[in-house]
DNA sequence: CTGAAATAATCAGTGCCCTGATTAATAGCT
DNA sequence: AGCTATTAATCAGGGCACTGATTATTTCAG
């Protein structure tokens, strides 16, 4: 006895949407490219040249995570790495002629699905989700990095 | 030019907010056992006996996720799997004891936890929170399987 | 009863996600 | 200059998630 209702976990939720979120880019944007990658070209586009822990950084990819992604898009040809001259540690990211016209396709066909996939709410629950969503993630990520905004002080 | 804001895009919100919830489970419910494995546990305590397939259907997870999962918690003796002599393809699963003291140690913990991650949200909230990823979630899953509420019908 | 379709489970392969440890390079202190 | 953080990236290892193919068993049509 004692079981929980698992539909008023958020843990529960969260992997539910996560996974029909998937299902549905899969068939409606790309089989090759996935959503994370296309965060990757995404953020390359507005900052070309990012180093890999910057990109993480911009799009919520973990170190590893983001060098697993950035490899497989560099072995497509569509982003260019090379070494920071000023700083060896470095690579210096960017994307390539094919990368630019795959973000730019894929652009046009993300927004559609994002339309499909939040088509069961009007626009003003749009507005909530995205909110609410945002507020309890970045409360979350909060709880990890204690401080960052403290600046100076005693 | 043409980056795009990800902010608005549900899939990289509902990703963000599932790591968010994998870090606060990892720190405030436990570092063996992972939310997947709880919904297992869960789904087994209310229905005792049910096969591999039923309890994927039951949580969420497809035949081969379910497979894994059910195969690391066998390995910790938290699960037995019988073969069913009615019908030899299937295997029956059983909580053990020590799994029936972990689901109820867990789901403390993890009823602490929903509360701290949902803590930026008050109750009406909360409410819509749950509300809204419902119905993105059950119609994006609804766009896969065509139809199964059509019963008989010529 | 026998052969074909359906079903439960497994396997192989790819990709995301995290942690802890390691390597290479830079920055800072003395 | 020399020693010590610190930092960018990689590697090893465990877990979730999906697809397509395979195996074993059952069901059903004839």
């Amino acid at each position: 006895m004692a079981a929980v209702d698992l539909t008023t976990h958020p843990g529960h939720l969260a992997r539910r949407l996560q996974q029909a979120h998937y299902l549905l880019w899969n068939t409606m944007v790309s089989e090759e490219i996935t959503s994370p990658q296309f965060a990757v070209l995404n953020a390359l586009v507005a900052e070309p040249g990012l180093d890999q822990r910057t990109v993480g950084e911009r799009v919520g990819l973990d170190r590893s995570t983001v060098a697993e992604v950035i490899s497989r898009l560099t072995r497509r040809g569509l982003l260019d790495k090379v070494r920071d001259p000023q700083d060896g540690r470095r690579f210096l990211l960017r994307l390539t002629d094919d990368g630019v016209r795959t973000h730019r396709k894929l652009t046009v066909r993300t927004a559609r699905m994002n339309q499909i996939f939040l088509a069961p709410l009007c626009v003003e629950e749009q507005a909530v989700f995205f909110d609410l969503i945002r507020r309890v993630a970045d409360a979350a990520e909060g709880l990890r990095n204690p401080a960052e905004s403290l600046a100076t002080q005693a």
